[in-house]
RNA sequence: GCGCCCGUAGCUCAGUUGGAUAGAGCACCUGGCUUCGAACCAGGUGGUCGGCGGUUCGAAUCCGUCCGGGCGCGCCA
């Protein structure tokens, strides 16, 4: 329809060429837009006032003269000059309702294109670390992940969805000797617990299944646990001297737990603890409707060689460099703003090195694009893990990190503190089964990820007009209910009769609605572009609105045969657009409520 | 100090990538059910778009600067 609508104004601008026009005018500047008030039409153009300088012409003239040599269109019903040279274009009544037939024909496909032209595209998210239950941060990444996914395979990309398990590295260490103290305390051994430790109640679940599993096999007394371990922070101590402190302590430990029990058990405690949170992470995702094709193990790439071979090929291009005993990226040299270790001095691997190896990995399956989903407080390493990339000889801009600001949980005005020292946060677990998956999915997609987000507990619960998630569902509802009422009069819908008298939707209500079933494939094709669900969930609200309003000024079950499908046909549309949009911000669309 | 994000109605936020008179929801006021579901609708009150400069036909949007808030700046992950 723009495209078409755009072509129109081209031919017009191309006969102008050497009267008013000197220089030929690109397709491309030529755009066509969706008027935000229904008085300016239902299209607007702005070149006549973008050409108006180098023309020589006052826009108002040279709007009219493009106006007057529009070609004649079956879409066109007028055009008009408005403003400071605005050029308004109105649909013929029969372009507008064209969008009906489309909708029946193409059901829940309506909406989608083939934008994408099947381009492979992966998008990583969540990839939460395994040493804690997903908290609502963790929600809101899901959310905006899963509905980003979604909307990118409804343009025509090619979609994978990854989540990257850290399931090696300190964070999993640290994981497993909370779980052993807990079990060491359980079996009544007098211990204090680490400061740096996992301290929440998960861990002390995980320490019974290890004494179901093990007995009393890993028992060591006290004396022999705390033999010699550097002092650890006290609780409450400054960060400033706490930081080293309960560091060197837990590390001390760690290292002291493997002489005490033995390599093997220690893996063994360590498999138990993964397993254990991987699980429920993946239980957890899986009950709220996000679905990934892949997850990948941090450890597993780690023993396939891909770490190693990556340093070994950026040694061998002279992209790294020894020094104070650690290998360094000349990250400085791509855009980042220092230079960053791969390999510290005591030749452990930082989280960088195998994360790069990660992203390389995924380009060398073939995805061109790569979309991360982050947390706001990772964007200092965005540049870094771009210039890693670069430095690996891929174009920085393969990498697209979506940053997603915080979450605050509010109870009734009060704010819920979600201080993750001792493990007081939120978790997606508790916020789902108190509010509900749907109202979770549309207040974390409610916002821009790039606005921090206040999320009200009591409104997404309240079963009351002020919560938006019904307005969507009730349209929906609605139109199930008015068929319902059909039938109950003895009365059926025919399609045929409704198609064939379109035409009796001339008011301005069912104008309205029909504007905005015919604008929902421009809007996810809108929305997947610029990485924005939220736009998708203000344009429900509005086609709900829409309906509503022309609900209550009509009536649908009618005596005439004709009028009575026509306006059937128009609420069944709204009621598929809703099932559309609704499906892919992965809400569901109740016949009832 | 440097970097990223943000500042729009009393509150929570949109704003079609520079367009026309800046829009919603909540709150507040008025009205609408013997008629397809009132979990709804119609109308009203409410704005120096943080401040000041600049760019141009035109700025909430782009640039500069200042003010205010959030987050980051490890051989942690």
């Amino acid at each position: 329809m723009k495209t078409e609508l755009e072509d129109l104004l081209a031919r017009a601008l191309e006969s102008l060429q050497g009267t008013l026009l000197h220089t030929p005018v690109e397709r491309s500047a030529i755009v066509v837009e969706r008027t935000r008030d229904a008085q300016h039409g239902d299209f607007a153009c702005n070149i006549a006032l973008r050409l108006a300088k180098s023309a020589g012409r006052k826009p108002t003239e040279l709007a009219a003269a493009i106006v007057a040599a529009l070609p004649r269109s079956p879409l066109l019903a007028r055009a008009e000059v408005a403003g400071a040279g605005f050029i308004n274009l109105y649909l013929a009544g029969d372009a507008q309702r064209d969008a009906l037939p489309r909708v029946f024909e193409q059901g829940e496909r309506y909406g989608t294109s083939q934008a994408g032209a099947g381009a492979r595209v992966l998008v990583e998210f969540v990839s939460a670390n395994p040493t804690g239950p997903l908290h609502v941060g963790h929600g809101r990444q899901a959310t905006y992940g899963a509905t980003l996914a979604k909307l990118l395979q409804a343009t025509g990309h090619d979609v994978h969805r990854e989540y990257y398990i850290n399931d090696a590295g300190r964070q999993v260490d640290i994981l497993t000797v909370s779980v052993w103290v807990r079990y060491l305390q359980a079996g009544g051994i007098g211990l204090p617990f680490p400061v740096n430790g996992y301290r929440a109640g998960y861990v002390q679940g995980i320490a019974t299944r290890l004494a179901v599993a093990c007995g009393a096999a890993l028992q060591r007394p006290a004396a022999a646990v705390l033999a010699g371990l550097p002092p650890d922070a006290s609780e409450g101590e400054a960060e400033a001297t706490a930081g080293k402190k309960k560091e060197l302590y837990i590390d001390a430990l760690i290292a002291r737990m493997r002489e005490l029990v033995g390599a093997a058990a220690y893996e063994e405690v360590l498999e138990l603890a993964l397993a254990a949170m991987l699980a429920d992470i993946r239980e957890d995702l899986a009950a709220y409707g996000v679905e990934f094709e892949q997850w990948t193990s941090e450890r597993a790439l780690a023993r396939s060689g891909a770490v190693d071979c990556m340093l070994g090929r950026l040694a061998a291009q002279q992209q790294t460099y020894t020094q104070e005993g650690a290998l360094w990226l000349r990250s400085s040299a791509f855009g980042d703003t220092e230079d960053r270790v791969l390999v510290r001095a005591n030749g452990q691997q930082t989280y960088f090195a195998p994360d790069l190896a990660y992203h390389l990995d995924k380009r060398a399956r073939g995805y061109a694009r790569l979309i991360d989903v982050w947390g706001a407080d990772h964007h200092g390493y965005i540049a870094r893990m771009r210039a890693g990339l670069v430095a690996l000889g891929a174009p920085g801009d393969c990498l697209e990190v979506c940053l997603m600001q915080f979450v605050s949980l509010y109870r009734g005005g009060e704010k819920v503190p979600m201080g993750k020292r001792d493990g007081q946060f939120v978790t997606l677990r508790q916020l789902r089964e108190e509010v509900g998956n749907d109202a979770c999915r549309l207040f974390f997609l409610m916002r821009s990820h790039e606005q921090h987000l206040d999320f009200d507990l009591e409104l997404a619960k309240s079963r009351s007009n002020d919560n938006p998630v019904y307005y969507l569902q009730y349209a929906h509802a609605r139109v199930a209910s008015v068929m319902k009422q059909l039938a109950a009069r003895g009365l059926q819908y025919d399609a045929a009769v409704a198609l064939a008298n379109l035409g009796a939707l001339d008011g301005a209500h069912e104008a309205a609605v029909l504007t905005a079933i015919s604008r929902y494939p421009e809007l996810i094709a809108q929305a997947a572009a610029s990485r924005a669900p939220h736009l998708l969930v203000h344009f429900l609200r509005d086609l709900a609105q829409a309906f509503h309003t022309w609900y209550n000024a009509a009536q649908f079950i009618v005596e005439d045969d004709a009028i009575r499908n026509a306006r059937l046909a128009l609420a069944l549309a709204t009621q598929q657009v809703l099932r559309n949009g609704l499906g892919l911000l992965g809400a569901s669309a109740p016949e009832t409520m």
